[in-house]
DNA sequence: TTAAGATAAGAAACCGATTTCATAAAACGA
DNA sequence: TCGTTTTATGAAATCGGTTTCTTATCTTAA
């Protein structure tokens, strides 16, 4: 009990060091950031005394004087989300291969508070910022964020999962017409006409491209749209798409496949059907995007677009990097998604309709 | 084409603030921190020109004068597992209700990444850590933990979800004994005696404790312990939990009901009963911790323990805060929890064994 | 009307690193 | 051996804020 020492204790800084191993701080400045120009002697004095207090250099004071922060930002809508969750955690672990570090921010699908993180992102002086989901996905808020990032940003190089033209924003894209162009493919070539399309929002870009593909596949093979099997929710959880599905088969329309636009649209779309009495794959296949974990902890399991998360985390702090870096980098690039089949699908019910 | 102006635009600083509004520095400094004594008349100039330019101060210029960054460090096994995320989301949501930032952190269970994060938080000069699961849960690596933590943070304050002996740190934890309670109560009220307890790694205080306690409610209701009823894997993951499942069925052994250490392996439980065509609940009950949302989207969905993680992200939060800035706050503090009843589980089947 | 206290605002120091500049010592070449 | 280049080092400026210290101005009370 000899008083409360480590209320106040300070932070050891360069200076101390300096002043133990007998230099100037300049010199141990030049230790820490490993340039040339210090005797091995006197190098070998001061990383022993740095590793005798444990001596961190102060991140601020090293971004300030050098105007980089090694970090980079990101905003995601949720993390609780796990396809978030995935992308995020590529983006820590590529990240930390190049040194740097990541700061993450939920914007919880409030417009509102995606301004407040860009805001306080901008103070932090993050290197780079990468945005996944929300208003760079939205076709419709989209306009006004258009202004407010390039005001705010100025010189920050930004990195969407979306789109955000009007803006020097780089763009890394999961291809959404392929993704359509693999499950429709699948389910074609299993025999399915009668494929519903359930989920999602229209105004959000990847959930339009993936319903238009949609029409053109079908056209390409020759089946009829039919408007009834296609059913925004407005959101992406399970609830929503339970309902609408619980409302398609109260009206007799019993497709032979289902898409679910997310694998949360998906739990709900199999607990309506299962409730419906019909079982899954024998009498309706159901297949999902995003194959987060609950892919594989349903029953049956879903076969689901897997994203390849690791490669879509580094080509985004990848691109955000090289930019921050002063480096070329093409302005739009995508990752291509695969197909990983488990036992929600499999051959239509003969008869369909 | 004039120019590739955006690259190197420098950002705007507190000078050319004051140059245009033709005050000093510290006047604008003064407006930016509220503090008193600037007429109204210039604080509404600055005010108007720091709006023009949107201005916002360097928050590393700010954080190095005043030694506060502002921001806490949060240090999680994993977001991806969703009783992480949730917590986490909590975390952020009532730091920001204090003005503060939160740097999230994943260890991915290597205690060697715990360690360089530590480093990197304490680089940034974090104002306080809050450690989720990881090392401060573990009670074997626990030991060598708490040198580290003592030399690396000094003064930082570290708020932990687990236990820390022999360090200043903070304690926010579950009620652990209060979760089997609850569990145990609820399932021998159901009349279920042969009660299986599946999942997890006794290294980890949590999963510990609620062994500990299972096997004394057991005696304090009359019912003989079954050493082979309960059984580690190792893991909080559904895999691991399937086969242990799958194992004990095969066995012969059949209890009434399961409780899965956690809903990730509850999943894999759930699948090796169904598997092994038992009916949940009728023939098995099957309860779980952590209430994330995988317990809706299952079939049946599951009765969990839930911890309240607006609360619990809260007082981590508020205790973090709290001694950061010098107040005083009860070393260990508690969460209780609740239970949420939904389809998994009932009246034990008549016979039990 | 004047002394005392409150208010407003600038100058300058400071936070803790990096980096430029200057200089001294050592190595090198002829 | 002397001039030149290289290497090692410290002093001081800088990054962009906050804060202390002063000083000038304005109130207010006696």
């Amino acid at each position: 009990m000899d008083g409360d020492r480590s209320a106040e204790e300070k932070a050891i800084t360069i200076y101390d060091i300096a002043r133990e191993a007998e230099v100037s701080a300049a010199t141990v400045s030049r230790v820490l950031t490993g340039s040339a120009n210090v005797s091995q002697e006197k190098k070998r004095r001061i990383l022993q005394i740095i590793d005798k207090y444990n001596f961190r250099p102060n991140a601020m004071a090293r971004g300030l004087s050098d105007t980089r922060s090694k970090i980079i930002g990101i905003i995601a809508a949720d993390v609780r989300n796990p396809y978030y969750a995935q992308v995020f955690v590529a983006c820590e672990l590529a990240a930390r291969k190049l040194g740097y570090t990541v700061l993450l921010c939920n914007s919880l699908g409030e417009a509102r508070q995606e301004k407040k993180q860009l805001e306080m992102l901008h103070e932090q002086r993050v290197d780079a910022v990468i945005q996944l989901g929300g208003s760079v996905d939205d076709l419709v808020s989209n306009v006004e964020y258009v202004e407010l990032v390039n005001s705010l940003l100025g010189a920050t190089p930004m990195v969407v999962t979306g789109k955000l033209d009007g803006t020097q924003c780089y763009q890394v894209q999961i291809d959404a017409m392929k993704t359509m162009d693999l499950l429709m493919e699948y389910l074609i070539g299993l025999g399915h006409r009668d494929i519903a399309l359930i989920g999602g929002r229209l105004d959000v870009l990847s959930t339009f491209e993936k319903v238009q593909r949609y029409k053109q596949l079908l056209q390409r093979h020759q089946i009829d749209f039919r408007r009834e099997l296609v059913r925004e929710t407005g959101f992406y959880d399970a609830a929503g798409a339970r309902s609408v599905m619980n409302e398609m088969l109260d009206q007799g329309i019993v497709p032979t496949a289902v898409i679910a636009i997310n694998d949360f649209s998906a739990a709900g779309i199999v607990r309506s059907i299962v409730e419906h009495s019909c079982r899954i794959p024998e009498d309706i296949t159901i297949v999902s995007y995003d194959n987060t974990y609950i892919t594989d902890h349903m029953i049956p399991s879903l076969t689901s677009i897997d994203y390849n998360y690791e490669r879509f985390g580094t080509k985004l702090v990848e691109t955000a990097v090289a930019v921050a870096e002063g480096r070329e980098v093409p302005k739009l690039q995508r990752v291509t998604p695969t197909l990983v089949i488990r036992e929600s699908s499999g051959p239509a019910r003969p008869g369909g309709r």
